[in-house]
DNA sequence: CGGCTTTGACCGGCGC
DNA sequence: GCGCCGGTCAAAGCCG
């Protein structure tokens, strides 16, 4: 093994990448920090010492209660040690989770109709973080798709490492995410007596302090500053295999010595110290409000007075208030964005359009309530809208409609009516101005359930299919959709009712998920980790294809790779 | 026969 | 008021 190219490796993968290319602010501290691939897929491990670390979104299935097969227990996660949980509207796939030899893992699965599996993510972590953040997926997923193309395109070497937090992937798939839910969160705490807070963002405002987007630029350390801490922590023993398991986690983290910016804003935000961080990952939600070519998201908030130019014939569209009727969000969509590796087309964005001028009293009211819980990656931007409509693969919308909340949700399919968890009845169809493409009219089939989608393709790109849901479903998917895979909720325990009620849209906590603060869940899509093959609706999401060119472009700059 | 789609009729809101 | 249009109804048909 190369050490020399692993470091730099190690540094640019970990670090620079997700600096360079999404214009996320990170930091290598001390301790192990590694990158390496095994067969064909790439690992990136935290040594010890790591008490933070934001790295994979799916690690939020980790903590969820959803009851989905070979889920991980909460008493058998390796959670103890965690002072902090951050989550930042964090979704994991739609998969599987596992808990392997000591490490917590989690299994993330393409499958398509034929059973194939395309692709794989898979993540494992031990408990010798003692915090973690859990990115925005369509960054994570991005961020972890490029380095993974990087590694495997560099043939990286393939080292394992059993001890230590790490996260393993191929690549990402699905749009379906599950959501954690406070209850998830509160479940995780309760087991993690370490834990001292849980930072769930609800709105933009929350990450204000809390991430980096306001702190002076990175100063990534040179590459012989990285050599130099490689030196230090190489000192007598191999960085590789020192990184097990780390016991130790510091029980006062008063005590222990901040360092880093976020580490400091994160300390004063908390009133206390906590300890060094080993990775520092900053959320892109606030580098999406700026920058959101780089940081996209298949979000699509539709305001008020939208125009037809956008969004074809419907008439009324209002931002909703995004109550916090949290949930699944189903949306095959968005939110997970990840990585199928293919066309420019997946660098999802999320954009804000503007008012298109009339009703501005109303619109200007429910813009408000709209930024009370504005995503943070939503994306103002007044001009060009059908322009950059075009450039999102996927995305969801908010609209008021008929005094109904209305979902609108963009994504790519083959299926005229992609499966998104609950069963449907077809009553009507219609071509409608605007659209050669006819819109089909559902109703749930759930006894008694009100809730209605249309769907039709997009008249910009037939490639995509455009579902609007009304209605709140005040039921649970289909149970044979769940219980597909036989399994039951191996957490050992079952829903609770506010868990029960956030499924269902009804819930009124506080979500974590910046999504479900979006959306009604319920309205759209169920989000069901159970299904395996639902995924096939999600080929949304972002490319690798960009994000590999920053890294590549990096790369030759400052080391003269030339791959 | 249940569950679903198809499809023309129907209806109500809205703009002219 | 009239006609357009999106949305819905419901009878008929399809299918396992
Ligand atoms: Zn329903």
């Amino acid at each position: 093994m190369n050490l020399h190219w692993y470091l730099r490796m190690l540094y640019e993968i970990v670090i620079g990448v997700p600096s360079s290319a999404f214009s996320i602010k990170a930091s290598r501290l001390d301790g192990l920090t590694s990158v390496l691939v095994v067969g064909t897929m790439l690992e990136t491990f935290c040594g010890p010492g790591a008490n933070e670390l934001s790295m994979e979104s799916a690690f939020s299935m980790s903590f969820c209660s959803f009851p989905f097969p070979k889920a991980i227990t909460f008493d058998e996660r390796e959670t103890l040690s965690f002072h902090r949980i951050i989550t930042s509207g964090a979704k994991g796939i739609a998969g599987e989770g596992e808990v392997q030899n000591l490490r917590i893992s989690t299994d993330v699965k393409r499958v398509f109709k034929n059973e194939k599996v395309e692709t794989q993510a898979h993540n494992g972590g031990r408990g010798s973080c003692s915090v973690f953040y859990v990115m925005h997926i369509s960054s994570s997923s991005a961020v972890t798709d490029a380095l993974a193309t990087l590694a495997l395109t560099n043939n990286a070497p393939t080292q394992i490492e059993d001890g230590n937090f790490g996260c393993r992937i191929t690549s990402h798939t699905g749009m379906l995410d599950y959501s954690m839910t406070l209850e998830d969160i509160s479940q995780a705490i309760s087991l993690a007596p370490n834990c001292l807070e849980v930072f769930s963002p609800t709105k933009m405002s929350d990450y204000d302090g809390n991430f980096m987007d306001d702190l002076p630029p990175l100063s990534s350390p040179s590459i012989k500053g990285v050599l130099e801490i490689l030196d230090q922590n190489n000192n007598g023993r191999n960085p590789i295999s020192e990184t097990f398991p780390q016991t130790n986690v510091s029980t006062n983290p008063q005590s222990e010595q901040t360092s880093g910016g976020l580490h400091n804003r994160v300390a004063a935000r908390l009133g206390f110290d906590i300890q060094p961080l080993e990775i520092e990952s900053v959320s892109p939600f606030a580098n999406s409000l700026r920058n959101p070519n780089l940081v996209t998201s298949p979000i699509l908030i539709v305001s008020p007075g939208f125009s037809s130019d956008d969004i074809p014939k419907e008439k009324s569209f209002y931002i909703t208030s995004h109550e916090s009727n949290a949930g699944p969000i189903g949306a095959p969509l968005v939110h997970s964005c990840d990585s199928e590796v293919v066309a420019e087309t997946n660098v999802m964005n999320l954009v804000s359009l503007e008012n298109g001028g009339k009703d501005n009293d109303k619109d200007r009211e429910y813009n408000q309530e709209e930024d009370k819980v504005e995503d943070p990656n939503v994306v103002v931007e007044p001009p060009s809208r059908k322009k950059r409509k075009m450039a999102v693969s996927n995305m969801m919308g908010v609209a008021r409609q008929n005094g109904t909340q209305m979902v609108m949700i963009q994504v790519e399919s083959e299926e005229d009516h992609p499966d998104d968890g609950f069963r449907w009845r077809k009553y009507g169809q219609k071509v409608v101005t605007g659209n050669a493409n006819p819109r089909s009219y559902y109703r749930c089939t759930y006894n008694g359930c009100k809730v209605r989608k249309h769907v039709e393709r997009s008249a910009d790109n037939v490639k995509f299919v455009v579902a609007t849901y009304g209605g709140i479903h005040e039921h649970v998917p289909p149970p044979e959709r769940i219980s597909k895979f036989g399994t039951k909720n191996q957490s050992g325990s079952s829903m609770s009712q506010d868990s029960i009620n956030q499924t269902l849209g009804l819930g009124r906590a506080l979500h974590s998920s910046s999504a479900s603060q979006l959306f009604p869940s319920a309205l759209a899509p169920q989000l069901d980790m159970n299904r395996n093959d639902v995924l096939k609706t999600d080929r949304v999401i972002p490319d690798g294809t960009e994000v590999f060119k920053g890294i590549w472009e990096r790369l030759s700059h400052n080391f003269g790779f030339n791959f």
